[in-house]
DNA sequence: CAATTAACCTAACAAATGTTAGGTAGGTAA
DNA sequence: TTACCTACCTAACATTTGTTAGGTTAATTG
């Protein structure tokens, strides 16, 4: 954390190995899995021997458990930024469309972390798992926090459970891990197309397009 | 294959053993993950030494191999054997209520192999992954036929795009293999809930609720 | 210059892995 | 009884695993 008066913006030798290998772990634990993945695959991708990956982390739980913080965290933050852009009286479904569309992109298109924590949290320690829970409750709390006021104000059925609605969409949007493909999608408008089924629905309106509530 | 006339529904010992460590291998996938599940473990479990296991299966590959397919053909025989009970001109909120609720209750209740199959599709090799994916297709084409007449019949609005509302039907649903427990969840609630909020969306209806299309 | 430190490498360890070859107890059939 | 077959077991194999102890090199610091 000292200040280095010469060379301003160069990190040391040493932290950018740290970010390399948690890089390469997350995209390695994604395709491949965790257990599958190996620290000497690891290494060997950083053009590493396996041993010197404890220079920079105290053991294979501890490298697996920062990318799982790391992954929530990018879409946590991504999430938040987006919608502090809005105005805050943004209608419901512009709303969605925001936070939908800014969990996709970090999902699919950023960074290998949030794809690895969505596939391998269920194969990781129990003891990993736990440590990492507080941080998706509070991700999960906050897409509560942002459908509450808005079934307050009417723009949601009050017979719906939010809790179980951020569940299905949490459910919608990280299986695109598995079928989306940036060559075949767009994502801005797989985006629109999820935030539509769900403020509007399957089936048809029932009067004319143009009435405002 | 051949007929045993003294005594008619005994299986052989083979075919039991050789479905307890299909139903083992299933349970230890879903919890431990792929590469986690060792066959010692799953001999173990089934009161067998590890290279007993090669007497019914040629390798690992071949255990987890029949372990996904008979996941997606459970959930499948499950989705077909409900939608057979309703009437043909049944409305779109009451087929997707019946289908939700037979994919979730086979998902969730019934066995390990569907939880298993969804859990572990990402860690098996590509070669198992390859030839499983057949019957993947097929079953999602099921759900697309399904919805297909509907919106023909113009009880689906007719800008949505089928394919990618499977995906997020398959996504939603999928998705509570993490959060489902049935201690705290009405199962046949939730599918109602599901149903609705596809169906319905979340927004308020603009006019009266009595309405008929 | 000498001393120190950061950032690696080498080489090994005990344990666990999928897999195989060959053996064996118990029932069935001739 | 004899022969055979089913359904296992034993014991080993070659790898691979996470992890550690100790060494090495280059840069930095005093």
């Amino acid at each position: 954390m000292s200040a280095n008066s010469t060379i301003p913006v160069t990190e040391t030798s040493g932290a950018i190995s740290r970010q390399m290998i948690l890089e390469t772990a997350a995209r390695l634990f994604r395709h491949e899995g965790y257990a599958a993945t190996s620290l000497r695959a690891i290494a060997a991708a950083c053009d590493m021997k396996a041993g010197s990956l404890y220079y920079h982390f105290e053991s294979k739980d501890q490298i697996v458990s920062e990318v799982l913080d790391i992954g929530v965290q990018r879409v946590f933050d991504a999430v938040k930024l987006a919608l502090e852009e809005l105005a805050p009286d943004a209608p419901l479904g512009v709303v969605l469309h925001c936070a939908i569309e800014a969990h996709l992109r970090a999902l699919l298109h950023s960074h290998d972390f949030t794809s690895a924590n969505i596939r391998i949290l269920g194969q990781v320690p129990a003891s990993v798992r736990e440590s990492h829970r507080a941080l998706r409750r509070a991700y999960e709390s906050h897409w509560l926090e942002l459908l509450s006021p808005l079934q307050r104000n009417g723009q949601i059925r009050p017979d719906v459970d939010l809790q179980r609605t951020v569940y299905f969409l949490f459910g919608a949007m990280n299986w695109a891990t598995e079928w989306y493909d940036e060559k075949r999608f767009d994502l801005a408008q797989v985006a629109s197309e999820m935030a539509d089924l769900v403020v509007l629905g399957l089936q048809p309106p029932l009067t004319t397009q143009r009435t405002r509530a």
